[in-house]
DNA sequence: GTTCATTACGGATTCCGTAAGGATG
DNA sequence: CATCCTTACGGAATCCGTAATGAAC
């Protein structure tokens, strides 16, 4: 058994058992993969994956308890580097981060530039995606950490750690009638057509959960993946946008209203998401203080060393956190 | 980095640093795991085993944390392996147990007769040694569990597994004042000269402790780590034995008189210790469960899922245990 | 003087790429 | 016929054992 064999057999199961694109992927050739995975085969005794002539069909019941063992050897192999890098120059490196629009878009640059001004030798990997992406990207060690608001309960071995509280604002052009009232209500929204987020993203499901609470639906007419998009058709006047009020920037978006809206849907929070048993270098933790100053080192090792979800939640309760 | 590279750097760390002693022990050349741990050393850019010229002095800070990693990688290997040989032939293989003399010698060999039975083909390795050694070699994964009665609460990847319940017996030779007495107490039996374990071995502790509630100290004579020797210096007449029950028998031991002592010690309860996270091959089921029916392969699954050693011992509390 | 790790070197093995072969859809 | 995996083969790199070197106790 050899670890290139290992990561032979994993790489394949991630790319839909096509061995030729798993060649290209890795940068070597098509047939030696081959070679190596019938000669692991060969040695466990067993066959990873099932054949229908010289195509891989699926993977069979042994292989994909050894392709997600596999996988945990792989991951604890980038610990050793990141352990002996750490100790070598724990200035250098890189930090591989999954987020999605919102938080790239208004919430990071700032983290980012303070970041990048203490560790200008630390090459930052910044990937977009949805929420359900990220969360696998982060579960299966592909990038240190994910930041996500929307829930991602389905990844076990994953750690939320609450990072900051936010709210939701109205956005209206100038003039809209809604500015006119003095107090803002559900149904006064429910009244015009809806632009917000798509389903999955920046805390849509409570933007949703609260209008079906008092059983209006409302006409949502468009939905993008951000903000950018929701307040252009915004002001083409296409409908009344919902976003995040981070996303409200007073100089560039002086045309539009922001109206308040954390009575009406509550607020979100945005959390950060650990792979437990991950070795997290120490710029890792310096970039995580900086984004959430109340999550120190201490109380992330407590909280990777937890095994409940609900544990966790326990350990933060006592924390209030920032809201924005 | 390679595989065996790790293996280098963990068997190094389990012989003392000494790199001689390790090749004999893997039947291989020195200076072949030299140089292999010097390219890991080149490659990771850090020392991992510090030197004073040329022996090898202590593991460096980095080290620790990688040979740590490495230790958990080799187990995960030996788990691929396991797991396809489980694929392979499920009643092949080999069962590897470490347990201390009581086990070994009273508990054990019906469960082994029958096991074997089943498991014609099972090789099975039982290796004897102190309960600490013994839990240090389950929570290494050197064996597959630990059998033991003292705790082992210091190895924090070891689940303990309640199996069952006993109780300790006096045995004195026939003739004994002791014998004629209608109920026995601390102090009666701390009137003579006591025979039992060493500290450490079979419930020792728990026995300690009664005396020391009632502030009686009992004169020990004689300690022995199995209960064959206490037996034969109680026929010598060099004291009053305290024994585990099962270690009377009856027929060969006609010659001594056991006197129950549940009531004045309690009873001790033996644990099968597991290593969170190992593959369980089928025929180790069937091992617990010849040993402890009561330790279903569903229990024993949601046992170790748990990451508390409270929340296991809640997960016990329902089950009443078969008392020896 | 013994123990011990490192360096040097040669033989055997392994690895990996290119090219050809054969099966699938 | 295009895609894809397997086999065959040759060159390069790696691994491993013996022998020699030198430092530590």
């Amino acid at each position: 058994m050899k670890l290139q064999q290992l990561r032979y057999i994993w790489e394949i199961a991630q790319h839909e058992l096509n061995v030729s694109a798993t060649a290209d992927s890795l940068y070597t050739s098509q047939p030696g993969i081959s070679k190596q995975v019938r000669m692991l085969e060969a040695e466990l005794g067993v066959l990873i994956f099932a054949r229908n002539g010289k195509h891989l069909t699926e993977i069979t019941e042994a292989g994909k308890q050894i392709v997600a063992i596999a996988g945990e050897i792989l991951g604890k192999t980038q610990d050793i580097r990141n352990i002996a890098q750490d100790h070598k120059d724990n200035k250098a490196g890189t930090i591989a981060i999954a987020t999605t629009h919102t938080q790239a878009r208004y919430a990071l640059p700032s983290v980012v530039r303070e970041f990048m001004g203490h560790y200008p030798r630390v090459k930052l990997n910044l990937h977009q995606g949805t929420p359900t992406q990220i969360a696998e990207l982060a579960s299966h060690g592909l990038v240190d950490m994910a930041i996500a608001t929307e829930t991602v309960d389905h990844f076990e071995n994953l750690v939320l750690l609450p990072c900051y509280e936010w709210n939701r604002c109205i956005l209206v052009p100038k003039g809209h009638p809604l500015i006119e009232l003095a107090s803002i209500s559900l149904p006064d929204v429910a009244q015009y057509p809806i632009v917000t987020y798509v389903f999955g993203f920046t805390g849509r499901s409570q933007l949703d959960r609260a209008f079906e609470k008092l059983g209006i639906h409302p006409q949502v007419v468009l939905t993008a993946v951000d903000a950018d998009v929701i307040k252009t058709y915004v002001r083409l006047g296409l409908g009344v946008g919902i976003v995040a009020r981070m996303a409200y920037d007073p100089i560039v978006d002086d045309d539009l209203v922001p109206i308040d809206a954390e009575h009406l849907f509550g607020r979100s929070v945005t959390k950060i998401c650990l792979r437990r048993d991950m070795f997290i270098r120490s710029f890792i933790y310096d970039f995580i203080r900086i984004f959430a100053p109340h999550l120190t080192q201490d109380l992330i090792s407590q909280a990777l060393a937890l095994r409940e979800r609900h544990e966790v939640e326990e350990l933060f309760k006592p924390i209030t956190l920032p809201v924005r």
